[in-house]
DNA sequence: AGCACGCCGACT
DNA sequence: GTCGGCGTGCTC
C-alpha cells in the first residue's frame, strides 16, 4: 500500500510510559514524520525518545496537544517493527509504549555521531625533513584515518610536529568518516571441514537461509557435534545474499570463545550486543545496524530489538536456556519473541541446542517446526564415559560429601596432572545452620526460606530476597554457645573437603558471588585454562562455553539437587544442566570420566545422561506433564484477586515478583512459562513464573481466588499465554 | 516509567 | 520554623 502521506496536522506517538494507547502530538508544518520515525517530544516536564505509531492514538482535549520538538536523524523503524511491538504488547500484556522502549535503549544512537575532525596528508612536502617528520608521514600513509593525537601517539612524537607540518601544508584539516564497528564478515573466508552429518544438516540450513521466508528450525545436536559450524553454513548464506543476521546466545555465553570462533570462519568478528558493552559502542552498533552497516549482530536477548534493515536470519544458539527469559517490566522469553519476529518478517530462525526444550521438540514433534539432528560428536572430540556412583553403596565418610570412588578418581586424575571440575549447584558453605541444643533454623525474616551461611564472608544470606545478617555465635533463641551445626553442602564446604583430602592440589571455588565480581571471574576462568588449578569446585556458571583443555574428570556432588522441588521443569533442567557440565570433559581428546554421585541411580535422568538415550527421556517427560494434567502447552485459567488500593495491589505484585521465578511447584497455576498479570484498575503488573510458585504463594493465590473481586477496585491476575498459539 | 505535588515526622 | 520521607496522580 503506497501512498504519499498527506500533511498530518496530528500523529499517534508511542512515548515510553505505560498507557494503554499512543498519545497524540502535533507535527509543526516544516515537518515530516512518518509511522516509525523516532521523534523527541516533550512529556510532561521532560522531553524523551518516542515512536511514531500506526495504531490509532486515544481522544485527548486538544487544548493539551503539544507538538513534536524534532525527527531524530535516523532512518525510521521498519513496520515489521511496530507490528513487533504491537504484537508482543498484546501477548505479554504490556503497554505498548514499555515495549518501543526497549527499541530505543541507545538514546544517543539516534543522533549521528559527532563528527570526528582528523587530518589527511596533502600533496605538499614539508620544507626540511627530520626524523621525527619522516616517522609521522611514514606512518600517516598507513591506515583510514589519523586525528591529530593518535598520529602523534603513533609516530611516537609531539603533537607539535603534526602542528608545524600542517603550518607548511604538508596536512589538512578533515573531518573523519565513521568508522565500521567491525569489519566486513567473508562468507568464504575459511571453509569448514565438516563431517558427513554437519554437511547434511548444514545443507538444509543454507536452503532455508536462501530461499528466505518464514520457517523455524531446532537444530540439535549434542554437546561437540559441531552445530555452530553448521548454522554458520545458514550465517554464511544470509550474508551471500547481502542480508543481515541475528544471532542470540544466553548472556553468559557471549565468550570469547564464539567470537573467535566466528572470526576463524569468517574473518571478521559479529558486532557484539549485550548488557555490559561499553556506551560508546552500544550506541555505534545501534544506528550501524539501522542503518544497514552491520551484517551479523552476536547478542544477548535485547538484540531482539535492534533496529535491523534487512534481516534474513535468527539464530538462537542454547535455545533451552533459562537466561533468555526476561523477568522485569516487560516478561518475555527472547527464544519465542524471535520466532515471531521471523514469523512477522518473514525471516528463517534456527533454534540451536544439545538439549532442546520440552516445548520446541513438541513443536518439532507437531511439524510446526522442522528438526535437524546431528547424532555424533564430531572428530576427536570423544564423548566422556559416563556413570552414576550409587551414594547408598558408596556413602561419604561421616561430614563428608565426596564418596570413596569419587575421591579415587579425583586422586589418579590428579596424579595424571589433569584436571577435576566438581560440579555443586548451590553457592556458599551451608544450605541450612540449626541450633543443637534448641533446634533453631536460622530463617529469613522477609521470605522465610532457610539463610544459606556463607563462611568466607561470615554471613547468613537469603538466596531468595538477598536478605543479610552476620554469622552470630549464639543461637539467637535459646542462647547456647557453639552449638550451631552447618547442614548440607555447598561449593566452600566441598572446597573444604577437597583440601582435607588434597592439600596439596590447587584448588579454587568459581560462584557467582566470588569476591572480585566478573573480571575476577574471568581472569580465574583464564587461570583454569592455563592449567594453573587441579580441582575446579563450582556453580552452574562452570556449565556454560568454557573450554577447559586438561580436564578430564567431572564429578557431580549431587545429581539429585533440583529434583525434588517440585517444579514441572524440575527433570528437563536438571538433565540440561547435567548434561551441559558433563560435556565439560572429553574436549582434550583424552579418555574422560563424568561421574553422577546419586542416591536414585535408576532415575530417569540419571538413566537418560548415562546412556544417551535421550530421545526415551523426552518422550517419557511429555506423557507424564500430560498424566499431571500439564500438558507442555496449553491455555490456563484465569485467576481473580482482589486488591482495594494501588498499595495493595503493588505489594501484591512485590510478592509475587520475589518469591516466582525458579521456586517449588505450581500446580494450580500450570505450567512453567505462564505470565501474571496483575491488573489493577488502571494499574497494571506483570511476572513471568518461569520454574513455579511455593506452597504458600499458592494458597496466598487460592485464597485470593475466592475472596474474588473487590468492588472497590480489583486486580485481576491472569495466565493465559498458550504457546502453541503464540504465531 | 518518571516526575511533581502534597502532607506528616526529625532536624539545621 | 524547614528538610525529606513516600503516597497519589498525571503525562498528549
Amino acid at each position: 500500500m503506497k501512498q504519499d502521506s498527506p500533511r498530518q496536522a496530528v500523529v499517534p506517538v508511542l512515548v515510553p510510559v505505560p498507557t494503554e494507547t499512543p498519545y497524540s502530538y502535533a507535527v509543526p508544518d516544516d515537518m515530516t514524520v512518518v509511522p516509525g520515525s523516532i521523534v523527541r517530544v516533550p512529556l510532561g516536564p521532560r522531553e524523551i525518545a518516542a515512536i511514531v505509531s500506526d495504531q490509532p492514538a486515544g481522544a485527548v482535549d486538544a487544548r493539551k496537544l503539544r507538538p513534536i520538538s524534532a525527527v531524530f536523524d535516523c532512518p525510521p523503524l521498519p513496520g515489521e517493527s511496530l507490528r513487533f511491538i504491537a504484537w508482543i504488547a498484546q501477548y505479554t500484556m504490556t503497554p505498548p509504549g514499555m515495549v518501543a522502549r526497549m527499541f530505543l535503549r541507545a538514546p544517543a544512537a539516534l543522533d549521528p555521531e559527532p563528527p570526528v575532525n582528523g587530518i589527511a596528508r596533502t600533496e605538499c612536502l614539508p620544507d626540511r625533513m627530520t626524523a621525527a617528520r619522516g616517522r609521522v608521514l611514514e606512518i600517516a600513509e598507513t591506515g583510514s584515518g589519523w586525528t591529530r593525537p593518535g598520529l602523534a601517539r603513533a609516530a611516537g612524537v609531539s603533537a607539535s610536529v603534526i602542528d608545524g607540518l600542517k603550518a607548511q601544508g604538508v596536512f589538512e584539516d578533515i573531518v573523519l568518516p565513521p568508522q565500521p564497528v567491525v569489519a566486513e564478515p567473508d562468507p568464504a573466508f575459511k571453509q569448514p571441514d565438516l563431517s558427513a552429518d554437519q554437511i547434511g544438516a548444514g545443507r538444509v540450513l543454507r536452503d532455508m537461509a536462501e530461499k528466505g521466508g518464514f520457517g523455524v528450525c531446532l537444530l540439535d545436536g549434542v554437546t561437540g557435534s559441531g552445530k555452530t559450524e553448521v548454522y554458520f553454513e545458514a550465517v554464511a548464506a544470509a550474508i551471500r545474499q547481502g542480508r543481515q543476521v541475528l544471532i542470540l546466545l544466553p548472556e553468559i555465553a557471549l565468550t570469547h570463545a564464539f567470537l573467535e570462533r566466528f572470526q576463524d570462519r569468517f574473518g571478521a568478528k559479529p558486532a557484539e550486543w549485550h548488557s555490559d558493552l561499553p556506551p560508546r559502542m552500544r550506541e555505534r552498533v545501534w544506528r550501524q545496524v539501522a542503518e544497514n552497516q552491520v551484517r551479523v549482530v552476536a547478542g544477548a536477548r535485547s538484540a531482539l530489538f535492534l533496529p535491523f534493515r534487512d534481516l534474513g536470519l535468527i539464530v538462537v544458539d542454547e535455545e533451552h536456556d533459562p537466561s533468555y527469559k526476561q523477568e522485569d517490566r516487560v516478561f518475555y522469553s527472547a527464544r519465542d519473541m524471535a520466532v515471531v519476529r521471523g514469523h512477522l518478517g518473514g525471516h528463517p530462525v534456527v533454534l540451536a541446542s544439545a538439549t532442546p526444550s520440552i516445548e520446541s521438540r513438541y513443536n518439532a514433534q507437531q511439524g510446526r517446526y522442522r528438526r535437524v539432528a546431528l547424532p555424533a560428536r564430531f572428530a576427536e572430540a570423544a564423548l566422556p564415559e559416563l556413570g552414576t556412583v550409587d551414594l547408598r553403596r558408596n556413602p561419604p565418610a561421616r561430614g563428608g560429601f565426596l564418596s570413596p570412588v569419587l575421591i579415587d578418581e579425583i586422586a589418579k586424575t590428579w596424579r595424571r596432572g589433569e584436571q577435576s571440575l566438581l560440579f555443586l549447584n548451590r553457592r556458599g558453605y551451608a544450605p541450612l545452620t540449626l541450633c543443637r541444643v534448641c533446634g533453631h533454623r536460622f530463617q529469613c525474616p522477609d521470605c522465610s526460606s532457610w539463610l544459606v551461611e556463607h563462611r568466607f564472608r561470615g554471613q547468613l544470606l537469603c538466596h531468595q530476597c538477598g536478605y543479610a545478617e552476620q554469622r552470630p555465635e549464639a543461637c539467637p533463641s535459646c542462647g547456647a554457645l557453639d552449638h550451631l551445626v552447618a547442614c548440607g553442602p555447598g561449593v566452600e564446604r566441598i572446597a573444604e573437603e577437597v583440601v582435607s583430602h588434597f592439600p596439596d592440589a590447587r584448588s579454587i571455588v568459581l560462584s557467582s558471588d566470588l569476591a572480585g565480581g566478573v573480571r575476577r571471574l574471568r581472569l580465574e576462568l583464564e587461570a583454569i585454562e592455563k592449567g594453573e588449578a587441579d580441582i575446579v569446585i563450582g556453580t552452574q556458571l562452570v556449565a556454560k562455553g568454557h573450554n577447559f583443555p586438561n580436564l578430564t574428570l567431572v564429578g557431580v556432588i549431587d545429581a539429585d539437587l533440583g529434583l525434588a522441588n517440585g517444579d514441572p521443569r524440575a527433570a528437563e533442567r536438571t538433565f540440561q544442566l547435567l548434561s551441559q557440565v558433563t560435556g565439560r570433559a572429553g574436549r582434550t581428546g583424552k579418555k574422560s570420566l563424568g561421574l553422577l554421585q546419586t542416591y536414585q541411580p535408576d532415575h530417569p535422568v540419571m538413566r537418560a545422561i548415562v546412556s544417551g538415550d535421550w530421545e526415551t527421556f523426552y518422550e517419557r517427560e511429555t506423557a507424564e506433564r500430560e498424566r499431571a494434567g500439564l500438558p507442555p502447552f496449553g491455555r490456563l485459567a484465569g485467576i481473580i484477586v482482589s486488591a482495594a488500593t494501588r498499595a495493595e495491589a503493588e505489594g501484591h505484585a512485590r510478592a509475587l515478583r520475589r518469591v516466582a521465578p525458579g521456586d517449588a511447584g505450581i500446580v494450580v497455576l500450570g505450567p512453567a512459562e505462564a505470565p501474571l498479570s496483575l491488573v489493577a484498575g488502571r494499574y497494571r503488573f506483570r511476572l513471568m513464573v518461569q520454574g513455579g510458585l511455593r506452597a504458600d504463594l499458592q494458597a496466598f493465590l487460592r485464597a485470593m481466588v475466592k475472596a474474588g473481586p473487590s468492588p472497590r477496585g480489583s486486580v485481576r491476575v491472569q495466565i493465559d499465554i498458550d504457546p502453541q498459539s503464540f504465531l
